[in-house]
RNA sequence: GCCGGAGUGGCGAAACUGGUAGACGCGCCAGACUCAAAAUCUGGUUGGGGAAACUCAGUGUCGGUUCGAUUCCGACCUCCGGCACCA
């Protein structure tokens, strides 16, 4: 065996080993309970980095350790490899996007092969390939077909200088990333999945996915937002004191039915009709209008906005008491949300309040504190949140003196009564806008046809194939291309034009799980070998992925489980949502208060002799930089460290364990060098023992006592066969809980215990031979179970240290072969226990008992304890807690 | 603005979900080996007081429940993720 651990010469030597056998490619067998473990798939960016890594050593390990307990292990790669940056990158350097991409791919599936992943690489996709997206071509038409996919108009970012449409991440304080023109809100058609027609489903079966973090399904619950309320018709009236023209009525949605007669006033979004028909009469509404236009459409910039409105001199009528109230545009009023209308009730909604506050509306109070929060809403002090609690009626006529319920029943029933109203469920999650302006997406299967409208491409025409080699300027490619869009209508044959926008790229990433069971398949989207690993056991990926991905899949599966695709309801049984990797960043400023970051391999960080950080000086220069915070290792900050080079370095098996090791898996990791020196310090440490432990190689590891009870063992050795046994426990349920740095933690303390040589390994020289030899023969013993263990407790996690290992000491059985450590209980025993001593809960004392002891001796025992003694100082015991095992507190 | 998280030594974190706060590792300090350095090994390391035994304080802040709170409850502060066209 090698002196030295040489990582760069086993792990290659390593990888060949699995790849000549085949190891990690997955086989449907009904023989054998699967574990579908799936990392989210990456966009081909360019290179691997530290988050990619984090994600996939997770989805390893997982898969790594199933397959040791003898599961039938599927974890499968692809490519998500349409989307904005390969544009991107073709305007800057002129390459086109697919051969690009086609050259990321080729990058980092190299890099992923050099982490030593189980992955089944014959089911590699790529989801910019027609034998890919035909399939989802395919599924649009038939759901378009079933009335799920249908057409609108939407607003969207318009960059008016380079005539195109912005992605929200484009539009930077109101302008477009590179003309810098101010941005406007533009109306155009697009198509939408009827997502909203699952939302019950997709918000009920939350409650059916035990294996899902609580915050994420909170998260998806608030996103769905399923509200009870009512709606509510106001008749317009064209003048105060007119009778209403009959049937022309404002609706509005509210989920305070119980607070109406507190209405004062009627607030439309601009884009409301009621709106848009009022400002073709008054220019300065027009262009007032005109202004809620500017700027783009994501939602946090309009939350935040200033708020602002503009009455729009029409009126209309209160649905039960027939008051006149005038009606408002108003730009916190969210087209996209209810009726784009709502009625304000200022005095228990704290935007209508701070509304009505700017523009003089009356505040009526119709809600009673039922805690005396607040007598009467004062309009004129500040807004308090008491203000918007549920309460009893007051000032409401017949409703008086009803709750929130009985109110919002006897109001919903009145309006129904009068026609004017209905109790409603509202959700605030809306449909799926799939149309993208943009070239490097899959293709949208229609053809308009002047004479039969919207055709959707037959099947037997399949795939609408993008066409790759192109150059990109402003806009889509595949406007420019009459050849590709002229087409004869499938339908009628007369001349008509391809559909091309291309589909949102969430959408890809819907159902590319299922794919990966049937990747090979020409003839269907899915067969039944779909039904063999759907649905994924683990699915792994970044809490940033917690609302719009998760989701969107959900309802994916729903709608190919609808079409008869897949048996089961929901795609992913289990999900661990990892945190983001973050490293210290280190700059100086330079000329114009600008940044310029250091990257870490640049600077050399100073401690004082505490070791707290005192400062960092730049290696090249010699003269200081400031540290700056911890942040998301990013380009724009210089704080990354590139996953090949640390390969290369340390090998694949150092960075997976100091990855494990830093942190839990949804916490953030902190990227430390000194780290990962100390991980790399601990598998040299295993790699030496193990090489300088000769007689290991000589005897069978996984041979065993039959009886380790009867098996003579030194107390040292039955000691330190304890704490093993101990750390194994404590691992074998941290895998469980998937807390890998506890996992990592106990290997640790497995081999601290392995290598004390002076608490447990020395043999005394001045033993006689035939003592000698059962000291030798007993420690001998109680290692190799220890070794044994620990090979296959840190496989998972370092699998070609472990895996070359476990060769050198049991060469006749692959370690993938050699079973699952198991804790044996006996050897946990503890004939002393040592039991804490607390004083009205401070702690005192210590005292060690017998285990069997009986809860009256470890009582006088710890009133005995002098320490305890002096702060009993004879007072009377009101009270005495035993913790059976921990510890006992006397009460004074 | 709305929704969801996180905050514990000099640093990353642990605490078997109400029972000894700081396991494991990093850093730092001291020692061994070395001509020396690196590497490796041994010991120490929450802060204040004390020669020591020991003692007081301590898990973002303030309050509460409890014999006992990092853990449960209420209010607040700071940071992070998402907000529908980044993926």
């Amino acid at each position: 065996m090698e002196d030295t651990y040489q990582p760069q010469s086993i792990e290659p030597a390593v990888q060949a080993y699995w790849q000549s056998r085949n190891t990690f490619r997955a086989t449907e067998d009904p023989q054998r309970e699967k574990y579908y473990c799936l990392s989210m798939f990456p966009y081909p960016s360019g290179r691997l980095h530290m988050g990619h890594v984090r994600n996939y050593t997770l989805g390893d390990v997982m898969s790594r350790y199933q397959r040791m307990r003898g599961k039938n292990v599927l974890q499968p790669m692809g490519w998500d490899a349409f989307g904005l940056p390969a544009e991107n990158a073709a305007l800057q350097h002129g390459v086109a996007p697919a051969a690009w991409t086609y050259s990321n791919t080729d990058t980092m599936r190299t890099q992923l092969k050099s982490l030593g992943l189980a992955i089944d690489w014959e089911r590699e996709l790529a989801t910019c390939k027609p034998d890919y997206y035909r399939w989802e071509q395919w599924l649009f038409t038939r759901l378009f077909e079933k009335g799920l996919i249908y057409k609108k108009t939407a607003p969207v970012n318009w960059d008016p200088v380079d005539q195109t449409v912005l992605a929200n991440e484009q539009v930077i304080e109101g302008r477009g990333w590179r003309s810098g023109a101010l941005v406007e809100k533009r109306d155009i058609p697009m198509y939408f999945m009827r997502i909203t027609a699952y939302a019950d489903e997709l918000l009920h079966e939350l409650d059916h996915l035990p294996g899902w973090p609580e915050q994420v399904k909170a998260m998806q619950r608030n996103w769905i937002g399923r509200s009870e309320g009512c709606e509510v018709h106001f008749p317009v009236v064209p003048e105060p004191g007119h009778e209403p023209a009959t049937g022309d009525v404002l609706k509005v949605y509210t989920t305070r039915p119980d607070t109406l007669m507190g209405a004062t006033y009627v607030a439309v979004a601009a884009e409301h009709p009621l709106a848009q028909a009022a400002a073709r009469e008054q220019p300065a509404l027009a262009a007032f209008i005109e202004a809620c236009r500017r700027g783009g459409t994501a939602e946090a910039d309009l939350a935040t906005q200033v708020k602002q409105g503009m009455p729009t001199g029409r009126w209309v009528t209160h649905p039960l008491t027939g008051a006149t109230l005038p009606v408002w545009v108003a730009n916190y009023v969210l087209w996209g949300y209810g009726e784009g209308a709502v009625m304000a009730v200022p005095a228990h909604d704290e935007r209508d309040f701070a509304f009505a506050r700017q523009y003089a509306l009356p505040v009526r109070t119709v809600i009673a504190s039922t805690r005396d929060a607040y007598a009467t809403v004062d309009a004129a002090g500040d807004w308090q949140d008491a203000y918007a609690e549920h309460g009893r009626c007051v000032a409401s006529g017949v409703y008086d003196g009803l709750d929130f319920a009985a109110a919002c029943a006897a109001i919903a029933t009145d309006l129904e009564a009068r026609g004017l109203g209905q109790r409603r469920i509202q959700y605030r999650l809306r449909d799926w806008g799939i149309s993208r302006q943009r070239y490097w997406g899959c293709p949208i299967p229609i053809i308009h046809c002047p004479d039969c409208g919207d055709v959707p491409v037959p099947a037997g025409q399949l795939p609408v194939v993008l066409p790759e080699a192109v150059t990109l300027d402003v806009g889509s490619p595949l406007k420019k291309m009459p050849d590709w869009y002229q087409t004869p209508c499938p339908r009628c044959g007369t001349a008509a034009r391809r559909e091309t926008d291309t589909l949102d790229t969430f959408v890809e990433s819907s159902w590319y799980y299922a794919r990966y069971a049937s990747p090979d398949n020409d003839q269907a989207m899915l067969d039944e070998r779909a039904h063999y690993w759907l649905p994924v056991d683990q699915y792994i990926g970044g809490i940033e992925h917690a609302i719009l991905h998760l989701l969107y899949a959900r309802f994916f599966h729903k709608l190919m489980r609808d079409v008869g695709l897949v048996h089961c309801d929901e795609p992913f049984r289990n999900l661990l949502t990892q945190g983001m990797v973050v490293a210290p960043t280190f700059y100086r400023e330079t000329p114009g208060s600008k940044k310029h970051y250091f990257s870490p391999a640049e600077v050399d960080v100073r401690y004082d002799e505490r070791g707290r950080t005192v400062g960092a000086v730049c290696k090249a220069d010699g003269a200081a930089v400031e540290v700056g915070s911890i942040e998301k290792m990013s380009k724009s900050k210089n704080n990354g460290v590139d996953p090949e080079s640390l390969i290369n370095r340390y090998g694949a098996d150092t960075v997976r364990l100091f990855t494990l090791f830093a942190a839990p898996p949804e916490l953030s990791l902190e990227w430390s060098d000194s780290g990962v020196e100390g991980a790399s310090r601990f598998l040299k440490r295993l790699w030496n023992r193990l090489a300088q432990t000769e007689w290991l190689a000589e005897a069978n590891t996984l041979a065993q006592p039959a009886d380790w009870n009867g098996f003579p063992l030194e107390p040292a050795h039955r000691e330190a066969r304890r704490l093993i046994h101990a750390s194994l426990k404590q691992a074998l349920f941290d895998y469980e809980k998937h807390q890998f740095n506890t996992v990592v933690s106990a290997c640790m303390k497995i081999l601290n215990v392995l290598t004390d040589d002076k608490a447990y390994w020395t043999v005394d020289p001045g033993l006689d031979a035939a003592r000698t030899q059962a000291v030798t023969t007993s420690a001998r013993t109680v290692l190799r179970e220890g070794y044994s263990i620990l090979l296959r407790l840190l496989y998972p996690i370092a699998p070609h240290i472990c895996h070359t290992l476990w060769d050198r000491v049991t060469p006749d059985v692959p370690i993938l072969d050699a079973g699952w450590p198991g804790v044996d209980e006996t050897a946990l025993a503890q004939e002393t226990l040592e039991l804490v001593v607390q004083v009205n809960g401070k702690l005192r004392g210590k005292i060690s008992v017998e285990a069997t002891a009986a809860r009256e001796q470890i009582e006088a025992r710890a009133l005995a304890d002098t320490q305890v003694q002096r702060f009993l100082e004879g007072k009377p015991v009101k009270k005495l807690i035993v913790v059976p095992g921990k510890l006992i507190n006397i009460v004074v």
